[in-house]
DNA sequence: TCTGAAATCAGAATGGT
DNA sequence: ACCATTCTGATTTCAGA
């Protein structure tokens, strides 16, 4: 890993339609290196995937969630939690954090039925949370989860 | 925005360099039609972009920080901080919510002094803050914000 | 709006340094 | 590990339904 390596994630992150062409004349290497450089960063699962992002409002998706977590003390309690809260449809992440709360969980939904539905009532039915407050988004002000490098 | 679009959506938010000809065989439906619904899908906006999925453990960054935010209370109080906390380097996220925090924000840093130089020092003297606690993220159980579509 | 065929172009493969 | 060339196949274009 190395600067040339840094640059083709930093133009890969927001744009991976950006021709080899096009990378070969930004950093001044031949088309078939910057090729053998993004197998190589494929290869070693640096580049993990190829996804397009689609626009949530779109679909409707706009009853956004976030929810703070605390479990319930006990052998496996924190592990089994955590799988389950991930399994829940609609929920895109879950971490596990230190303190007063143990996990902060984001879902996204269409309306407050489907969110009821999926998620807050399987939520409320599980043993092992001791306590839980979920958050309604009002507005999202930044989402981009993609934007890895950012120096 | 039809059945068929939806399949679109679902397989590229997986894999953006699913091919043309492919997709015309899983949708069962000529690769030019394809084209024109991925074309229109882009042009509505509906399709954002592409982009190339990094992993952030290979370029350590694994001092992931969520903090939960409440603003004072004042006139573009809100608005302001919310930009605010946007544009410091390292955050991806920032969420406005209602009830007894205002914002949520989360960012990734490469350790704990970039976190501090660039994120903790700033957020300490926002005078719009009232009240923040900020927690360190230990495990990152799930984070697939790309999947959009789930159901 | 959709489709088939042709043309174009980008990416994969090869082999040499 | 790097790079020039060749080759393959995916995407774009366009005319017609």
């Amino acid at each position: 890993m190395d600067e040339i390596d840094l640059k083709i994630l930093k133009i890969l992150q927001k744009n991976a339609k950006y021709s080899l062409e096009d990378l070969s004349a930004e950093l001044k290497i031949p088309k078939s290196t910057v090729a053998y450089r993004i197998k190589r960063l494929e290869a070693l699962n640096i580049i993990k995937g190829y996804y397009a992002q689609i626009d949530p409002t779109a679909l409707n998706l706009d009853y956004i969630v976030i929810s703070l977590v605390r479990a319930r003390y006990g052998k496996n309690y924190h592990t089994e939690l955590g799988s389950k809260l991930a399994s829940l449809p609609g929920v895109w992440g879950v971490y596990f954090v230190l303190g007063d709360i143990d996990f902060i969980v984001v879902g996204r939904y269409r309306n407050r039925e489907e969110f009821v539905e999926n998620y807050l009532e399987k939520l409320m039915s599980m043993p092992e949370i001791e306590r839980s407050s979920t958050q309604v988004v009002v507005k999202i002000i930044k989402e981009s989860p993609n934007m890895i490098i950012w120096w």
